[in-house]
DNA sequence: GTGAAAGCGCTAACAG
DNA sequence: CTGTTAGCGCTTTCAC
């Protein structure tokens, strides 16, 4: 049947070498030219492909990166893990994913697999909060956050899109158009955004209009269908995330109501299907697969100093979903 | 610093055993009920997570399931991937993800990484052919293809949607509205449904509207926009994956070919933006998630016999992307 | 510059 | 039922 996989010793003993030998020349340390020429053309003619098991358990930990995200579903987190790909390929990593559905205790669950795999590093969009991750972050499993940190920690590593600027271009726009009852439909863990969004809007901010849904979609349509229906006087959206602006669309259409003749919809995060919808979104780009690939650099590179992050600008991608605020929308 | 990590030696000292007698009752083996309940209770207090690393090493193969996708940014891997965690799991075992763009070449690479990672099962959406996978399938690498099968390669285990009967169905519909001019827009590895689309039109092909993008969204819609201004005598389009279909959407939109009265439109996979397109695409839902799920569960059981996989169904999706071939298009 | 040897943490014989 | 022991494949002192 299938034969023994061809190990270092073999290699070693077909080269007349000793395996510490094989090691060196294999990993790039010192040997005279000639013995590693020989180590080499062996290790080629009998294919050795070295173990990454036996590598590991020496060195205690597996080289490869864990990534922890709310749901691959999502176009978003796609991008990003996309981009966490690309870089670890280019660094020979394997990838161990898992999908958290932002509930903490998956998490924590997914981090004590990680830690059980021996992976060393990991780059996550918590969904637990500060004090969750302090174990966490001190089991010597190099974290890197990706698009948001846990709440109450902002001394971490982490890889973010400029959510403040980039709320604050979306508020400004809308509010140049005319717009006063805005609302921000947000999911988990977007802190950051809706101070942002308090901040932006100032003494206009109507706490009724900040709503939150959970991950889902379903909870996402529910969230806008109820925001919508409650207050039919508001005449824009700020919707955090695409499943959010979806949901948004979704629930107006169901309302009658158009856009953006009768509510303006700005939406985070820009998708292929954003340019489809009718009518087209407009919406704060972020650059997904760049995050990724950042926060993948960042945790290779290792604990090289380096406590702050990244900031990552977005764009505001004017579309054809905002419009002046009307008359339109008669309250009933 | 950090301490050393706890080991079943700690544990069998602790519980003043035998490091084998540990090993048994956390791998539910036998031990004397007395004896077990100790060894749980010092496990428990110690907070001992048995490394996968030394198991790893010792059992030659680390348990995880490696995933290889074309491209983890297109909602359909997304959602076979989510199948996949889901099933892993449920099932304890990590997964190692790899994106291949449906290049042969970074397959093989992606392949050689498990291998070394000592993965022994693994999910893949195969680009390359068969011969390609010929030597992988006896590495000893338990393989479960999902979605397609390497061409040539009937005789593996695999599991799919049924392509070839949601491609009948949709041509029915679409000769069944009077079209008679369908192109199909394909991607890397339809072979399966270009034979299946060939054997539902009958005589009415024409091999000039069977066109093939590369994985791409630009390649995509490079085909889409040379296709329709090619043959603007054609009334319908199956477009073989949301990317494809997203294309065809923005090239007729480019082409100012009105969906559906100049121009059909069948899309592969139901996507959550077909609902907000406009016009709402008429698709054929690929239960992807389950596809995903159904190859973790196979591919988990191990060789478990079973050489043929899993057909699943597909189903039609009407919306409003498809109109009776009227006389609108003009033949310029 | 190179080889011998000692494990990393775990499981699977093999004895008791 | 349980303890002892021998490695899995690799890296890393430590002598030579």
């Amino acid at each position: 049947m299938s034969m023994r996989r061809t190990t270092i010793k073999d290699v070693a003993e077909a080269a007349g070498v000793g395996v510490a030998t094989v090691s060196r020349v294999l990993s790039g340390g010192s040997a005279s030219p000639e013995t590693r020429e020989r180590v080499l053309t062996v290790a080629t003619q009998l294919d050795y492909r070295p173990s990454a098991l036996g590598r590991n358990l020496r060195q205690r930990r597996s080289g490869g990166i864990g990534l922890l995200v709310p749901d691959v579903t999502d176009s978003f987190y796609g991008r990003l893990a996309d981009g966490v790909l690309a870089c670890a390929r280019s660094a020979g990593e394997p990838v161990i994913l898992g999908a958290t559905g932002d509930d903490p205790e998956r998490e924590a669950e997914m981090v004590g697999m990680l830690l059980e795999q021996g992976v060393g590093r990991m780059i996550a969009i918590p969904s637990g909060s500060g004090e969750i991750w302090e174990p966490t972050l001190r089991t010597g499993l190099t974290t890197v956050f990706a698009h948001r940190v846990p709440a109450g920690r902002g001394d971490v590593p982490a890889v973010l899109a400029d959510d403040r600027a980039g709320v604050r271009t979306a508020v400004d726009y809308l509010t140049g158009l005319g717009h006063r009852r805005i609302a921000y439909l947000g999911g988990p863990g977007q802190e950051q955004r809706v101070a942002a969004f308090r901040e932006a809007l100032g003494p206009l901010v109507d706490e009724e209009l900040l709503v939150f849904a959970r991950g889902s979609r379903d909870s996402a349509y529910a969230a806008a269908a109820g925001l919508l229906q409650r207050r039919p006087d508001l005449t824009a959206v700020l919707a955090g995330g695409n499943l959010l602006g979806e949901a948004a669309v979704l629930a107006a259409r169901e309302l009658d109501l158009r856009v953006p003749r009768d509510l303006s919809l700005v939406m985070f995060d820009d998708v292929p299907w954003a340019e489809l919808c009718a009518p087209p979104l407009t919406v704060i780009a972020q650059p997904a697969q760049d995050i990724g690939y950042r926060a993948a650099e960042l945790v290779l590179r290792g604990g090289g100093r380096r406590p702050r992050g990244v900031l990552l600008p977005t764009e505001l991608v004017v579309r054809g979903s905002c419009a002046p605020r009307g008359t339109s929308r008669s309250p009933r």
